[in-house]
DNA sequence: AATGAATGAGCCTTCATTCAT
DNA sequence: AATGAATGAAGGCTCATTCAT
C-alpha cells in the first residue's frame, strides 16, 4: 500500500471508508463497473469527489474493497449453515437449506457477481480473491462434511462441484428468464443430485 | 437496421465485414469491452476507423455481431454431437464427448464469454441473444435425447440443469486455478452425475 | 476553375448537375448548410457520392450555385412586376404587388434566405454575391422608377431602404411570430410609407 | 437546469463561467458557431476542455448564454434612450437617437447577430429567444411613446415596423457594402419616415 | 482531513474528400 | 463519366485523477 494512502485509525474516517466501499457496492451492482463514475460514488457516500483518494489509491481499489466485503457477505451465511448442522446429518434437508440460502444470497448479489466475475478475466487481483473465496468455502464445506460423518471418496471435487450445481441453479432461478423451466422440479433435481453425491 | 448502413454484398465487403468482427472477437476476449476502443479494432480488421461505421451502427453494434458468432461456434458442435449419436444410446459415451467438446470450446471463448455474459446484466438484447442460445440448447438437446429414447419426466429440466452442470465444470478445468483439485476426477463425476440424470 | 472540374457539356451532364444543385437547395433550406452532408445530396440527386466532386470543386462550391439559383429566383420575379408596369404609374398598386411577391419569395426561400446570409458573414464569396444581388434590384428598379416618371431625390437610397422595408415585412408576416402584431394593418403602414416615398 | 451541471455560486466560478460565455460571444463572432469548437473557447477563455463542461450543458448551452448577453446587450441601451426621452418628445431628435445607437450596436454585435439568426431557423429555443427579444422592444417603446404622448393607430405595428427599419438601416451602413448608396442621404430619410409614422 | 473545481487525455462518431474499379 | 467503398482528421464530450484552498 503505498504510503500517501490513508489507513484511517479514527472511527469517523473508517465509518467515511465503509460508505465509500458501500457505495460503490451499490453502484457496481446496479450499473456495473464501468457504468459507474467515481463522482457518484462520492455523492452517494456523501463524501466529495477528492476525498475518495485520500482512501483509496484509485476506482480499481474502491472495487477490490467491494469485492472484500461481497467475499464476507457470500462466505458467512454459507459457512454458518454448514457448522450448524448436526449429527446425524440429514442430507437432503441441508442441500435444501444450502439451496435456499444461495438463492437468496443470489437475489442480492447477482449483478455485482457479475460485474466482478467479468473483471476478473482482466484483472488478476479480482481473479485471484475469487479463487480464494471458492477455495474457503469448498475448504470449509469439505471440513464440515467430514466432521459431520460424511466421508466420501474425492470429497473435495464433489465439494467444488456441488457448489458449482448450487451457484448455477441460484442463477437460474434467480433471473428466471425461460419461460418452458419448471424452477420448482429443478429444485427437487438439484438436491437429489447433491444428496446422491455425497452419501 | 438502419438505412445509412451497409449491408454489404459484394464479396470483398462481407469479408471486410468479418474481419472487422473477427477483430472486435478477439480483442473483446483479450482486453474486454470496455478495454477496447473502436481504432484498435480498425486497425487490427487492417480498415480505417471510419469504414467500421459504416458497416456497423456503433460500437455495441460488433458486440452484437461478436456475440452472433459466438453463439453459433458454442451451438453448432453440440448439435452436431447430439445429431450424430446413434441408438441404442451409450449415455456414457454421450456425455464424455459433450464433456470434452465444451471444454474444447470453452478454452477457445471462455473470456468473450464473461465479458459477453457481464454485459448482458446492462444490455437488455444481450441478454435476450444468451437467453435464446440457452434455449435453443436445451430444445435441440432435449428434442435429440428423446429420438435416441431417453424418456424421462422433467427432460428439459434436466437437460437445462446438465448444461449447466458441464458448463462449470469446463469452466473450472480451463482455468484450472485450485491446485488441490483432481480435475479428472471431477471429470468422472461429472460424468456420473449426467448418466445418473438420464438414466 | 480548377482543370480537374468538368463544365459538363452533354446535356445529361449539365441535367445531373443541376439535379445536384436543386438537392442542395432543397436540403440546406430543410436542415441549412452544416446540417446538410454531402452523401445526402448525392442522394436525393440521384447521384452517387464520388461524382458531386466531378461536378463541384466541394461542398461550399454546391452552395455558391444554390446561391446563384436562388437569385435569380428572387431577382426575376421582382424585375419582372417592375417591367410590366404601366403609365401613368399607380404607385399604390405597384407598392402592393411587389410587397406581396416578395412575401411569395419569402414564403419558398426564408430558411435558405437565413441559411446563405449567415455564411456571408465567413465567406467573402456568398458575400459579395449578396451584394451584387442588392445592387442588380436596387438598379434596375430605379431605372424601371425613372421611366415611370418617378423622379424623386435620392432614388437609388429610397429604392434601396424600401427593399429592405419590404423584406423586413415579408420575414414578419411569413413567420407571424408575434401574436399581438396585425399583419394587414402592417401591410397597410408599409404600402403607405412606399408611396409616400416616391410621391 | 441538470443536477450536474455546477450553478456558481463562488465570485471566482462566476468569473470563469463569464469568462467562458465571453469568449463563446468572440469566437461565434469572430467564426460563427460550426466554425468554433470547444476546445477554441475553452483556450481563449483560459480553461480547460473539461471544466466548460462543469458550466455548460453542451456547447448549444453555451450558445444560449450567449445569446442572453447578446440581448441584454441590445435591449439595454435602447431601452434606456426611450426612458430617458422627456416630454414634449422631439421626435426626429429621438429618431435620431435611437438609429445612432443601434448603429453602434450593430457595429459590435453584427456578426453575431447574423449567427445567432441563422440558427433560429434550426434551434426552437434560439427561435423563441430572438421573438422575445423583438417583443420586449416593441412593448417598450409602445408604452414609452404613449407616455409621450404619442398616441396614433396601430401603435404596436408601427414601433414593430420602424425598429425593422432601423434594423435595415444599421445593417447596410454599418457593412457599407454599396458604393453607390449615400448612406447619410438614407439617414434622412430614414429619419423622416420614422416621425412621419409617429406624427 | 476535506472540498469540489479543474485538468486533459482519450473515446466514439461524423463527414468532406479521395480512390480503386 | 460514374460508383460507392474507404480514408482519417477533427469534434464534442466524459471521467479518473489532481490540486488549490
Amino acid at each position: 500500500m503505498p504510503s500517501n494512502i490513508r489507513v484511517p485509525q479514527q472511527e469517523r474516517s473508517i465509518e467515511k471508508k465503509n460508505k465509500i466501499i458501500q457505495a460503490g457496492y451499490e453502484l457496481f451492482s446496479e450499473v456495473g463497473y464501468y457504468g459507474t463514475n467515481t463522482a457518484e460514488i462520492a455523492k452517494r457516500a456523501g463524501v466529495s469527489t477528492g476525498i475518495v483518494y485520500g482512501y483509496f489509491e484509485d476506482k480499481r481499489d474502491i472495487l477490490i474493497n467491494v469485492l472484500e466485503i461481497y467475499i464476507d457477505r457470500v462466505y458467512e451465511p454459507l459457512a454458518h449453515l454448514m457448522e450448524n448442522a448436526s449429527r446425524p446429518v440429514d442430507l437432503h434437508k441441508l442441500a435444501l437449506s444450502i439451496v435456499d440460502k444461495t438463492i437468496e444470497l443470489h437475489e442480492q448479489n447477482a449483478k455485482l457477481h457479475n460485474t466482478l466475475h467479468s473483471l476478473a478475466t482482466t484483472d488478476e487481483a479480482v481473479n485471484t480473491q475469487f479463487i480464494n473465496l471458492e477455495n474457503k468455502i469448498t475448504e470449509q464445506m469439505s471440513g464440515q462434511l467430514m466432521k459431520l460423518g460424511v466421508n466420501s471418496a474425492n470429497l473435495t471435487e464433489k465439494v467444488h462441484l456441488a457448489m458449482n450445481i448450487v451457484q448455477s441453479y441460484a442463477h437460474e432461478t434467480v433471473f428466471d428468464s425461460h419461460s418452458y423451466i419448471d424452477y420448482a422440479a429443478m429444485k427437487d433435481i438439484v438436491c437429489k443430485i447433491l444428496v446422491e453425491l455425497f452419501r
